[in-house]
DNA sequence: TTGAGGATTCTC
DNA sequence: AGAATCCTCAAA
């Protein structure tokens, strides 16, 4: 366990991202990422990818040179380049090999909070700052450098652990965002009615409000 | 507050 | 060609 994490936190053990992404995204939720100058967020909103049968997942058809953090140990980072401008930032999961991963979406700044408003200049309110998955990726300067980083050794300055807060009961569970296959795949999970979310849950085209 | 459209580069 | 997105601008 790295020197630099407060005693108060409690790091996240390998055994932890171990699992299936399904069983660890919402577990993620209210769980903290934490770089080593002392910039904390509080993880609100994941999704999950990966499987042979998730044609959205990046993995979806084999290692590539892009992919392979994807597809190695459990509990580091897979981070990707998105849209010729953005980083995006997977905590891999399952066993070796199974390329499956959660992919950070949204986090509620706790501390350092002046890096990252340094790092996202155009953030008009500290609700912007991490409230999607490049933004987030940005306000920790995560990027590809970061590809591969250990979250359980801290390798790179980054890990998540615990303050006490327990992951909610009664998470929003819906579909994932930004994708074009497999939309229907209810694996996005977020705090119930969290102001730091990506993205209001999509409104179905026939019940819309009232 | 909401929606439309452009940015920009890596990957297969 | 299309992408696991963000930002700006316009209009209400």
């Amino acid at each position: 366990m790295p020197d630099w994490l407060p005693d108060h936190w409690t790091l996240l053990p390998r055994r932890f991202y171990q699992r299936p992404p399904q069983e660890v995204a919402p577990e993620l939720l209210n769980a903290l990422l934490i770089r080593s100058d002392g910039r904390a967020a509080r993880i609100v909103e994941v999704e999950a990818y990966g499987g042979s049968q998730d044609p959205a997942a990046h993995s979806y058809r084999g290692p590539t040179p892009r992919t392979a953090s994807m597809f190695g140990e459990a509990g580091h980072l897979y981070v990707y380049f998105s849209y010729g401008i953005h980083w995006g930032s997977n905590v891999v999961c399952g066993q070796e090999h199974e390329g499956v991963a959660v992919l950070l979406r949204a986090a509620e700044p706790v501390q350092g909070i002046d890096r990252m408003r340094e790092l996202r200049p155009a953030a008009r309110h500290d609700r912007d700052l991490a409230s999607g998955p490049g933004k987030l990726s940005q306000a920790f300067g995560l990027d590809k450098s970061f590809d591969g980083a250990d979250l359980v050794t801290g390798s790179h300055g980054v890990v998540i652990a615990r303050d006490g807060t327990p992951p909610p009961t009664d998470p929003v569970i819906g579909p994932r965002i930004g994708i074009s296959r497999a939309v229907a795949f209810p694996w996005r999970w977020h705090v119930r009615g969290h102001r730091h979310v990506s993205a209001r849950a999509p409104r179905p085209a026939s019940a819309a409000r009232r």
